[in-house]
DNA sequence: GATGGCAGTGACAAACTTGTCACAACGCTA
DNA sequence: TAGCGTTGTGACAAGTTTGTCACTGCCATC
């Protein structure tokens, strides 16, 4: 489950980040100013810092530029946030080496996408086309997908839901996001074929089917199984 | 279609490797030596070196150590050739860079088939997981596919089949390959499956579907339209 | 230009995939 | 624990996908 910190000075913005992200079942780490932050982002080696640019003491900026400087921290992904939406920071944050930038008001549903797409990114980069989690493997060149080195048959659409589930393990993914990207069905259309596709999934994945776990009123999430 | 530098001293090999490559749809460069090879190296950029480890003058591990230096060619992989089988050598090989490895004699198909598996490796790096090629744009992550920009469906077969014919476009995949690596058959099964498939596909890519050549007794291969 | 081998094609039936529905089961809240 | 909304499930039928086959067409070689 990949650890978020968070790098701001008002304490009721990192308490509803951390909240939402949590919701999402990300971990979360939280850091009251830059010379903190950039001291957590070096020993615990988050998957991605959500940095808040206007801070008293050590800036956004500043943060960005020494992380990007330290070896334990130079590929460690860092979305910016800011109140204002100027240009000119955006190009200096990005020029920094920042991997995304986010203005303030901003809803915990865009936090949470650009969170997962940046991670989606480097992850991507990382892994390759193959995806392993627990015992699960999932070759995107190929199409095919693996139980404990077994190969299982899945349909295109079931390799499409399962890609989604587990391509950033521990997050929750929405009804709603799975029906538009596996199906393409616009928001809110009232369906039953997720849950028929769910249960399918869980079948062939045997007893492991479990860690595709059920979130009620919101959606599905890929855990882990604690064996 | 990728170009691939050989540096060998000897002539009889280079042009048997230029010859398999050749076949396979690659360009071909050849070097004498290892000074004219990095220089090759850095004045064409090919898209991989084989480089033989035995050379009088510069040999090959010095070659690849000057190459991982340079900013030019310090990114181009390099397939190591070497007489001999002994372990040392392959791990020096490898630590200084070299991206595979491989003990004379070898057949030509084992050379392709480690020239094609690094080209992949190093192409998926780069590209992510958008195969773009002319007119297609093959979309791994969701398993989508586009020519011109208009999404047409393929099914799971169809996606893996052009996946295996536009990967590494130019160059040509035998029959048994694809049978292989898209059905599981094992060699040499006697089918007209691929033949029926070819055709769909082809008809599915309209007018673009001339971009599926037949190499007659081997099998097909992906070469852009010369429109 | 005949011959043999290889590839293209249309048709077809079997198998698979998929969305829907009705109903059962479940979980939360009052 | 009753009630309500949400999820799980088995069955089913429509649609899609797939491999095979027989036949046609093409190409290279003799």
């Amino acid at each position: 489950m990949p650890t978020i910190l968070i790098v701001d000075d008002e304490q009721d913005i990192r308490e509803l980040l951390a909240m939402k992200l949590q919701k999402e079942g990300f971990e979360t780490l939280e850091a009251p100013d830059g010379l903190e932050g950039e001291k957590m982002a070096s020993e615990h080696q988050p998957d991605l810092v959500v940095l808040d640019l206007m801070m008293p003491g050590k800036d956004g900026i500043s943060v960005c530029k020494s992380m990007r400087k330290e070896a334990r921290t130079s590929k460690i992904p860092i979305l910016m946030l800011t109140a204002r939406g100027g240009m000119d920071e955006k190009i200096a944050g990005l020029e920094l080496g920042a991997d995304d930038y986010m203005t303030k008001p901003f809803s915990p549903k865009e936090l949470v996408l650009r969170v997962r797409n940046i991670l989606r990114r480097t992850m991507a980069v990382e892994g390759g086309s193959v995806i392993e989690v627990g015992p699960f493997r999932l070759d995107k060149n190929n199409l095919k997908f693996y139980l404990n080195a077994e190969e299982i048959d899945l349909t295109s659409t079931e390799f499409k839901l399962l890609h989604m589930l587990i391509e950033i393990p521990g997050s929750t993914r929405e009804r709603d996001e799975l029906l538009e990207k596996v199906w393409g069905y616009s928001n809110q259309t009232q369906t039953r074929t997720l849950d028929t596709h769910i249960k399918r999934l869980r079948a062939k994945l045997g007893e492991y089917g479990a860690c595709i776990e059920t979130v009620r009123s919101v959606g599905y999430r890929y855990k882990e199984s604690s064996n």
